[in-house]
DNA sequence: CGAATTTGACCAGCGC
DNA sequence: GCGCTGGTCAAATTCG
């Protein structure tokens, strides 16, 4: 399963011929929104570009990896599964895209036969502020804080969430900081979903210190979350190891939805554009009905 | 007032 | 058997 680099094509075509029933000084403010937008989508767009590269790279790495692993099992002739009870909380996931981009996974996939009954285990690091305290880690699906214990090997707490969305989910989730950077929220997710997710849209910008883990629009952590903050910056997660088995063609679908989403939402955010948006329009009405009295 | 969260108690697995 | 530890339960508390 090959990915191209080149992952998604996300030029707009915003070369619109101007109308010349468009009031021209509306219009012009129109279109110099246009080009800013342009070019910004073409620095976004490179951007990506350059993601889904560092992407392709990592999953070949990836790929290498679980193949040598896969000849020592093999070697070995055993492999074992690990006690869900007392197992060392070894962490070794890999920041990607350095520090603004701040959620890695690691799918504990080497550490069980593969046709385990175990349930799917995977975990995900997301960088939070460093003064909050919260244990909340907004997925897009709904969590009932059941419990929270506080480690021998982690001072800070351990938060117990089950899924709340259907009764029946089997899904479980722990987040504890890490005892490494207590900035960053280990969440480990155990299960899988059996409903539909909750949210289909990405998250906009997050308030780490809020304590409710009422969703607002997000995607799973199975999926891809790239979020937005005026602060700290973009802030792009992706599954890395999921990845292997779901769809690229799926993902790259989500993500182009996920864009088109992000464009016209970030079009419509805009209070320049908007307004010059009705002015043209307005501009446009004015200019028809003056024709149509004439 | 109902839902969500907190928190101490309880249980089970493991090592000694 | 006992103590330690992680995980879960459920009553109490908080919040909208």
């Amino acid at each position: 399963m090959e990915m191209e680099p080149t992952c998604v094509d996300t030029s707009l075509n915003l070369n619109v011929i101007p109308s010349p029933h468009i009031d021209h000084l509306a219009g012009e403010v129109l279109f110099e929104e246009l080009r800013r937008l342009s070019s910004e989508n073409k620095r976004l767009t490179e951007t990506l570009n350059h993601l889904c590269e560092s992407y392709v790279a990592l999953q070949k790495h990836l790929s290498e990896f679980s193949q040598l692993r896969n000849a020592n099992f093999d070697k070995e002739g055993t492999c074992a599964v690990p006690s869900l009870k007392r197992k060392p909380e070894s962490e070794n996931c890999v920041n990607l895209f350095g520090t603004e981009c701040n959620t890695i996974t690691e799918e504990e996939t080497f550490k069980r036969p593969k046709h385990s009954t175990e349930p799917k285990v995977s975990k995900v690091l997301t960088r939070t502020d460093a003064s909050d305290t919260g244990l909340y880690v907004r997925d897009g699906y709904q969590w009932r804080k059941y419990g929270q214990k506080v480690t021998r090997d982690n001072p800070s707490p351990r938060a117990y969430f089950k899924c709340s969305y259907a009764p029946s989910c089997p899904v479980k989730k722990k987040v504890q900081r890490s005892v490494e950077d207590p900035s960053v929220l280990v969440t480990t997710y155990e299960g899988e979903h059996n409903h539909g997710q909750q949210h289909q849209t990405a998250e906009i910008s997050i308030n780490s210190s809020s304590k409710s883990e009422t969703p607002r629009p997000a995607v799973s952590p199975s999926a891809m979350n790239i979020r937005s903050s005026a602060a700290a910056g973009p802030i792009v997660t992706l599954d890395l190891v999921k990845s292997k088995v779901v769809d690229i063609n799926a993902q790259k679908s989500s993500l182009q939805q996920f864009l088109v989403h992000q464009m016209a939402t970030s079009l419509t955010r805009d209070p320049n554009f908007t307004a010059a948006l009705a002015s043209a329009i307005s501009g446009r009405i004015l200019d028809d009905t003056s024709v149509g009295k004439r």
